[in-house]
DNA sequence: CTGAAAGCGCTAACAT
DNA sequence: ATGTTAGCGCTTTCAG
């Protein structure tokens, strides 16, 4: 086992103390610049590279945020991801991407490691279980603070930046009546996140303005489980039913994906027997067979205002966090699995 | 500022010395279950959390892993994830993911702060850039065990687990030239990875074997850079050149979704007028306009293979780590977009 | 400009 | 069964 260096053999080794050494290594103006030269040219030399955990320890502070998502195969997070990234890096931060795998356990387990001082701040996504505050009401009574992005938890006092949730379910639902559906279904990815719920609810309001009643609140379908198997049985079941709908509006990617699987293997046709309208932030959309309507997320600007709402508090002692709260607005791109029949052979 | 409570706090609370208490709290044989209760139940009301850099510093070891990756917008990359941490769990370790968007100096900067001690183990899939290996060396003299999985380095002893990539490219070329291509291109994501050398070794093979010589070296497209725009127009400029090849084999997904993108812009029909096999875990591949041809890796099970070896070598001190080579194979899964004339419309 | 000394919070060897 | 003590590697007064 080589024998790791650190301050002390340096120091040894130039007949100097620690301290001067450390000045040194971070250019401190009361350091000659001859010596701060040998310093730094030995601990080139040696491969000095100082533990972090004894520097964390002493300072307090960790130079790490952590980033909580539920899973990263979504193009929703691995685009937020490049936009918290682009503002750490700057900040010269590290970012530390835990996954909750979609379950409330493994989530509070994390928080309840962040609010260990490990990291200085938090950036949170909640699965599509979450629906207890308390994990994340200690980490902000450890004063660390936290930005909800895009999952949300709703009644809840925190910064939070999310998309226009409501506004988007409201107008994927209204085109797709627009274009002759006379009874869509909203596939729910959780009963209890705000997120899906808004887009439900603007779901709900499209409906309704448009006087059709006739699933009532069957209308919006949850999935009681979340593995691609029973997402799979699930909206197979509805799709083979004897009253299938003619239209779907999918609050997450993945529900999309899998209706287009289940439809290639049972030849019904998009969007001529169903039109398909999801949330999603894939750029493969146009090349789906056929090519695909999203409401794209402004993920990576989500991602960039959150971590920019995180380095304020985290620089300010005295910045009310938790005041924040901003909305992204999405963008709806038509594409063929919407269409009616004028229009896509027009 | 709330003052944060650790064990000194603990102790003063219930007379004990902080040694009780640190002993109390892992459950330690020499401890009375008297004093253990009292000691948990304060830790509990308290909401006291162990601070990780002080046990760290204390221990040397952080329980922690690192997984080095060029980017996770890719489905073989979030998969590997999963694999990793579904035994990272098993082991109680934390994983961390770090991002080097396929920069070599950030692969640089994340490997070089790991051998500061911050994390017990790494794994890493190198940048579309890398050729160095003093980095890694560098984590190796420190005693630092790294597991290189997927994108490894050739010539450089270090554990490696990869899929078969000639085999693959062999095959995903012979099955083109079955097909009917008489000038089939091959996509490299780097002129200097191994993966992809491979994988383009296996694709000259192929040529070779059928006698099909008129492109030479020029069979193989590098991109000098690896952004979306870049790779867009080097390959709408192969598409809409005079001689457009009529196969390609793309080394990685984004390189067919790209391609897919072009063609559907510039009204080229896949596969009559060219036909594409990609390297790729999507499982979207059978809903893309036409169905995607793959070669999938076992991506899942690499990540899980990788982390099982870094584990053994993090649990024995003596284990010599490098002298690992695991090699999973890939599996071909054919649809549409590779297809002849006579196999569609049968 | 440099150094001595204290201490961040925890653990482990060694008392008692 | 519990306590004393030293120290992990670094930073930060405070003295010189």
């Amino acid at each position: 086992m080589k024998k790791k260096i650190n301050m002390k053999a340096l120091a040894a080794e130039l007949n100097l103390s620690t301290a001067t050494i450390s000045k040194a290594l971070k250019n401190s103006h009361d350091i000659s610049s001859e010596t701060k030269k040998r310093v730094i040219a030995l601990a080139k030399q040696l491969n000095y590279t100082p533990n972090p955990y004894a520097s964390s320890l002493r300072k307090k502070t960790s130079h790490t945020i952590a980033v909580v998502l539920p899973e990263v195969a979504d193009n929703f997070f691995s685009l937020a991801i490049n936009g918290i990234e682009s503002v750490a890096e700057k900040k010269g931060y590290h970012v530390l991407i835990y996954l909750s795998h979609e379950k409330f356990e493994i989530e509070k387990a994390i928080i309840d490691d962040c609010s260990s001082g490990r990291v200085d701040g938090v950036l949170l996504s909640v699965t599509r279980e979450t629906t207890s505050s308390n994990h994340i009401q200690k980490l902000q009574a450890a004063n660390i603070p936290i930005v909800l992005f895009d999952r949300a938890l709703e009644n809840f006092k925190a910064a939070k930046v999310v998309t226009n949730d409501y506004e988007s379910g409201y107008l994927a639902t209204k085109k797709l009546i627009e274009n002759g559906c006379k009874d869509p279904v909203f596939l729910s990815i959780s009963a209890s996140l705000s997120l899906s719920n808004q887009r439900a609810e603007g779901f709900k309001k499209a409906l309704q303005e448009a006087g059709i009643h006739n699933r009532k609140e069957n209308a919006i379908i949850h999935f009681s489980d979340f593995s691609n198997e029973q997402i799979f049985s699930q909206i197979t079941n509805l799709i083979t039913s004897k009253k299938r709908p003619d239209g779907i509006v999918a609050s997450v990617e993945r529900l999309a994906t899998i209706l287009y699987l289940i439809c290639l293997e049972r030849n019904i046709q998009i969007p001529d027997e169903i039109k398909v309208i999801a949330f999603s932030c894939t750029e493969n959309a146009p090349i789906f067979n056929p090519s695909l309507s999203t409401i794209t997320q402004p993920a990576f600007q989500i991602g960039k205002a959150s971590a920019e709402i995180l380095f304020k508090s985290i620089a300010k002692e005295n910045y009310n966090i938790n005041n924040e709260h901003i909305i992204i607005p999405s963008k709806f791109n038509e594409r063929k699995s919407s269409l009616n029949k004028e229009k896509k052979n027009h």
